[in-house]
DNA sequence: CTTTATCCGGATAAAAGATATCCGATTAAG
DNA sequence: CTTAATCGGATATCTTTTATCCGGATAAAG
């Protein structure tokens, strides 16, 4: 069980395109290049992004990326979902309806308990990341952070946006 | 993000041999076949789980799988370590040191806010899984089912068994 | 209008991981 | 000792993830 490297990628992105002052955006290419990723997969991640109303892009000269919602709208688990797509990790195939002893079809309205189990532990961790926002994540990383490296980040941002 | 099938399968499985009763085995022929899966890879699974030590196997004629732990002593968590190993699903490459404002390891020594998060939400999944013992699973199975099926299992097992 | 910068989507390819199979090694039983 | 049953590791196939490239659309700037 291995999640998409686009998760860590877009979500550190996030934390960035979060600083753009209004109306202004930020190119793949320079986002790339902040985080040292190959560009054209960055992209494909951020479409994503786009696709999920997580973020919004601005086509042509001067366009780019920047957040479609409030940081504080913006939990962890959009951006999974947005990246990962909906569906549980878990997959039940129903395998108690098979072979000698299997269940009647009609007897299986209820998720056997296995795939309850999961499905819980899975709500456990998404109900984690849904109270992750984007918004408390930034302050938390504000608090262990120096002034310095905040403006370092901010001075890039602003010279980098269009 | 997908869990391996091998998890639903060993956790079914697990159920199943947990009825043995003592110096008996189950072959994963047998196995295999109560649930319609394809033995060979099943074969495989069931070596993970011998691996982690939630199963015992017995080679030869007449050998087949057996738990190797009372059913309360295995978690659902055990399983899934035993199946997909112990790494966390979210694998941060430190990405916050890379590109101009990264930062230099020596700053880096705790995770970054948004490892320790997606770490959180991976905690509290281990922790419901934890949670739920084989014996668990099994007497919430018991209840929810007929008595008459049980038997019809408890019948397959005590044939097959050797 | 042309050039330049940028996103978008599709085609493609390489790498990794999940899924599946086969056959040799091992052991009980006759 | 031979045979049949069974596990165990090596091998092969398929799917997903990761990654690249390119032509097209779009928009700002000269």
């Amino acid at each position: 069980m291995q999640l998409a490297k686009g998760i860590e990628w877009t979500t550190h992105v996030c934390t960035i395109i979060a600083l753009l002052p209004e109306g202004k955006g930020l190119s793949v290419d320079a986002l790339a290049e902040f985080f040292e990723l190959p560009a054209a997969y960055l992209s494909k991640q951020m479409q994503a992004l786009r696709r999920a109303g997580i973020a919004q892009s601005v086509r042509g000269k001067g366009g780019g990326y920047r957040l479609a919602q409030s940081p504080d709208a913006i939990t962890l688990l959009d951006i999974v979902i947005a990246i990962e797509g909906p569906s549980p990790a878990f997959r039940c195939t129903e395998i108690r309806q098979n072979g000698p002893c299997g269940l009647e079809r009609s007897e299986c309205k209820r998720p056997c308990e296995i795939a309850a189990a999961f499905a819980a532990a899975e709500q456990a961790y998404r109900s984690a990341l849904e109270s992750k926002t984007l918004a408390s994540i930034m302050q938390e990383a504000a608090m262990n952070s120096t002034p310095e490296h905040m403006m370092e980040i901010a001075g890039w941002v602003q010279r980098q946006s269009s």
